[in-house]
RNA sequence: GGCACCGUAGCUCAAUUGGAUAGAGCAUCUGACUACGGAUCAGAAGGUUUGGGGUUCGACUCCCUACGGUGUCACCA
């Protein structure tokens, strides 16, 4: 990208050769933002350089600028500010600038499928309760990185591991069976999901109740744990489950399948999918089998009682157990099986990113020294995608004492809080039924993703359900806002992209038009910034900031009441690709872009 | 206790990775052409960046230290 540093570079070289007869290195030149309180379009800091040429940093930084502005063609002034040289640039090169940026296809992205294949997963849910508020946060990210990185030129596959089997799912089998009521989503209208998981909390009932009664009739709490009826049942159950028992597997096939049935529909609603599905019950196996090969290449070793591990002291870390010593596969165990299969299925992929909540930190570590002594993470393929914990203002979120916050809940509430907006505006008088449940739907996922996504994803965050549905100041919303703005403007004046596209070269440009064009022009830099680093947090402020750009613009500025066409067309194209920029850039984060609101 | 991450305005978050006077939103206060769509814009107020030391032209950022918070340290997932 011919961003203005890039221009500029040589022409610093060249001044401090021909000046001062010394040679600069890369990086003593660096370049950064003008602050908005000082005139200019591109700022030098010049302190680096007084390391290579004795003089005050105000000094170095006339010299510098003084031949710029005779040599460099885009500069027009320039002032010295302390160490900091600015440079003020010519209208001729943002007006050319815009030109490019109009005649792009998309402008910002890059071309697609020009870079190496990336796996992203994310979600990755247990099948025993349903999605909450933590899982928004994961799916968002996910979902939101694997776009970027699409955006960003990358082949992208989005994939999740379901983690359909052990004994998490067999407690919900064993509670719904000793239940004896055969109740079935059906017959109760519930969800799949939910129906489930209040089975998985029926036992963790029971399971406390018949503990006390144990360590009240003399037992020790360790041994009540281990011996309370439910407990052995469900593990009862998961045995039978791994020989394969008929009436068991059933079940468990029953169960679940009411389970995605039910994260179908909550999926849907997020906006999010995937390209493919990993089974934890199909891939555990795959993982026994390759601890079997790396233990005959002396990659793991077993110990007395039969189990197999892996030393990792020298790197840092544990000993680490790969298989019990009755030879079952661990939750390690089927991830290394699932990260190798992935590597199988797609040869081409050259990184894959776990979505994954900070707490598992220490795990993947560990797997990912597992899988590079296995020959399976070269380079540091494999990326922990850690993202911290979404807290709630009474407290953390605790599923078995019912403080979760549930995502379809959530998301309902979202848009209805919408609705009730948007009825007391009036602006969607007209629209069929269907359109406006559409539009309501737009804006409070736009307000939830946002919520969620514009915050650095390694930090924990608070989500206080009052403030985050807030439409203004920096929220999703507000953005929509100013996208159907420049719709709206478009609409009324007949705008056809692509026909009235004539600039004229005469325009002179204001402060608020200048800002707008420069902002719209880093959109790729914000781009590849955010793909790097696989943050979504920073395309959100791109388009955050670019809203309140155009709504300066559009306070200062009349558009549609302009009376030189020249300005007026030149105006026009300004919102054009401004709304263009918006939507793209907030499509990235899975937001969609409303036409009224 | 060991290790990892974090601590910025009353609250929720930023800060171009070591650069200028630490920026936004919410809440509070004051304003704006009889709205080109006011879910807007202009402004005020709000900070010893948890405390203490160090490194240097320059530190929210790097190093040391104390304090506070979170996570993790299973043949659980």
């Amino acid at each position: 990208m011919n961003n203005i540093n890039q221009i500029l570079f040589p022409y610093v070289v060249q001044a401090v050769s021909q000046v001062f007869s010394v040679e600069l290195t890369e990086q003593s030149i660096q370049f950064q933002e003008t602050r908005k309180e000082f005139e200019g379009d591109a700022t030098l800091v010049v302190f680096p350089i007084t390391k290579f040429v004795k003089q005050s940093p105000e000094q170095l930084g006339n010299a510098i600028g003084e031949y710029l502005v005779q040599h460099c063609p885009v500069v027009q002034q320039y002032n010295v500010v302390k160490g900091f040289l600015n440079l003020v640039i010519e209208d001729a090169y943002w007006l050319d600038a815009f030109d490019t940026m109009l005649k792009g296809q998309e402008w910002g992205w890059e071309l697609q499928n020009s870079k190496p294949r990336i796996m992203v997963e994310y979600s990755s849910p247990n099948t025993n309760k349903p999605l909450h508020l933590g899982h928004l946060r994961n799916n968002f990210l996910g979902y939101s990185v694997a776009e970027i990185l699409k955006a960003a030129g990358h082949k992208v596959t989005k994939v999740q591991i379901i983690n359909d089997r052990g004994i998490h799912i067999c407690k919900s089998m064993y509670a719904w069976q000793a239940s004896g009521k055969n109740d079935t989503p059906e017959s109760t209208g519930l969800k799949g999901d939910k129906l489930v998981g209040q089975y998985y909390v029926a036992f963790d009932q029971q399971y406390k109740a018949e503990i006390a009664e144990l360590i009240q009739n003399g037992m020790s709490k360790e041994e009540a744990e281990n011996k309370a009826p439910s407990m052995l049942a469900a593990q009862d159950m998961l045995r039978k489950w791994e020989d394969g028992d008929e009436a068991v597997t059933s079940l468990w096939r029953m169960m679940n399948q009411w389970v995605y049935a039910g994260f179908e529909v909550t999926y849907r609603n997020m906006g999010v999918d995937f390209d493919k599905l990993y089974f934890e019950s199909e891939t555990y196996l795959k993982g026994k089998e390759e601890v079997e090969k790396g233990l005959s290449k002396g990659v793991f070793f077993k110990k007395d009682d039969g189990s197999t591990w892996i030393d990792l002291t020298n790197e840092g870390l544990d000993e680490k157990a790969v298989l019990r010593k009755d030879g079952t596969a661990m939750y390690i165990t089927q991830d290394i099986g699932t990260a190798i299969l992935r590597f199988e299925d797609f040869p081409d992929t050259a990184a894959q990113i776990y979505t994954v909540g900070n707490e598992q930190e220490y795990h993947f570590k560990v797997l990912f020294k597992i899988l590079a002594k296995l020959g399976w993470n070269q380079s540091d393929a494999c990326h922990h995608l850690s993202y911290g914990m979404v807290e709630l203002p009474e407290g953390k979120m605790k599923s078995r004492e019912g403080t979760v916050v549930d995502a379809d809940d959530l998301m309902d509430s979202m848009k209805d809080e919408s609705r009730l907006m948007a009825e007391e505006q009036g602006k969607l008088d007209g629209l069929t039924t269907e359109e406006k449940d559409l539009t309501y739907h737009k804006i409070g996922m736009a307000a939830l993703k946002y919520f969620l996504l514009r915050v650095d994803p390694k930090k924990n965050m608070m989500f206080n359900p009052q403030e985050s549905i807030d439409f203004n100041g920096n929220t999703g919303p507000f953005i929509q806002y100013g996208y159907v703005r420049t719709q709206a403007i478009l609409r009324k004046a007949n705008w056809n992209t692509g026909v009235d596209m004539v600039l004229n070269g005469e325009v002179k440009m204001g402060g608020e038009e200048r800002n707008l064009i420069k902002l719209l022009f880093a959109y790729p830099q914000f781009l590849s910034e955010s793909a790097k680093k696989y943050d979504p947090s920073i395309m959100a402020a791109f388009a955050y900031e670019l809203t309140k750009t155009f709504n300066v613009f559009y306070q200062h500025c009349n558009i549609l009441r302009e009376e030189n066409v020249d300005v007026k067309t030149f105006r026009l194209n300004l919102t054009s690709l401004t709304g263009q920029c918006i939507q793209s850039s907030m499509s990235l984060l899975g937001i969609q872009m409303p036409e009224k609101m």
